[in-house]
DNA sequence: ATCCCGAGGG
DNA sequence: CCCTCTGGAT
């Protein structure tokens, strides 16, 4: 996609939501941390729907080393791979206790020494918590941006990559939310809603959806 | 490459 | 029924 043709579509999507904020629902740093590790091959929807009750009995680190992975077990049995999710979140908020004093760090090998954290889950928490201008790649970035043309890439991170070249330096700060929404609500995997994208004359999507 | 694995939608 | 959902560890 030409340079020209990436300016206008985030100006679209910058338009038409000014303001981009994750879906998922947190409190702090550390919640959105076990928030996002939670949200692995899960709806956003399902995820909040266990941390609601969870992070109120059990709002911080401490309290979910506490509980251990038997009682977060029983929070988030309602979510995909919550066995693994549960030793992982638990594992983890011990590791921030041990070694950051309970808080989150702020760089990247920190945060994916962390068990259940990867390169995505750390651009996310370095994205939403401390601003900087990541792009994690999930499963919507990947397909929105191999669909439309603007990333293509046959990796996660050849995509990250892709995108971190070709967006504006205007938009890099919530392309990552503008793409997630794109991809969430509109083109969609199964059935794309072209008819009602905004950014549909761009796109170079070979079966488009009329 | 394969395993982990529940809920919702079509 | 099958596919998808803000992946990570082995």
């Amino acid at each position: 996609m030409s340079p020209k043709k990436v300016r206008e579509f985030f100006s679209r999507l910058a338009a038409a939501n000014p303001e981009p904020k994750s879906e998922l629902e947190y409190a702090t740093p550390f919640q959105l941390l076990v928030a996002v590790v939670l949200s692995a091959q899960a709806t956003d929807k399902g995820v909040n729907r266990a941390t609601r009750a969870l992070f109120r009995d059990h709002p911080t680190p401490q309290a979910i080393a506490a509980l251990g992975v038997e009682g977060l077990a029983e929070y988030i049995n309602t979510i995909g791979l919550y066995p693994t999710k549960a030793k992982n979140v638990v594992a983890l908020s011990r590791l921030l206790l041990e070694r950051h004093g309970g808080d989150v760090p702020h760089d990247r090998a920190a945060l994916e020494a962390l068990p259940g954290v990867g390169r995505k889950t750390a651009n996310v928490v370095l994205n939403i918590a401390f601003h900087e201008p990541t792009i994690a790649v999930d499963t919507h970035i990947f397909r929105v941006g191999n669909r439309t043309g603007l990333a293509p890439g046959s990796t996660v991170e050849a995509v990250e990559q892709k995108l971190l070249k070709v967006v504006p330096a205007e938009f890099r700060l919530h392309a990552h939310h503008w793409l997630i929404l794109l991809g969430r609500y509109t083109c969609k995997a199964r059935s794309p809603d072209c008819v009602h994208c905004p950014v549909f004359d761009l796109c170079a999507c070979k079966e488009k959806n009329v």
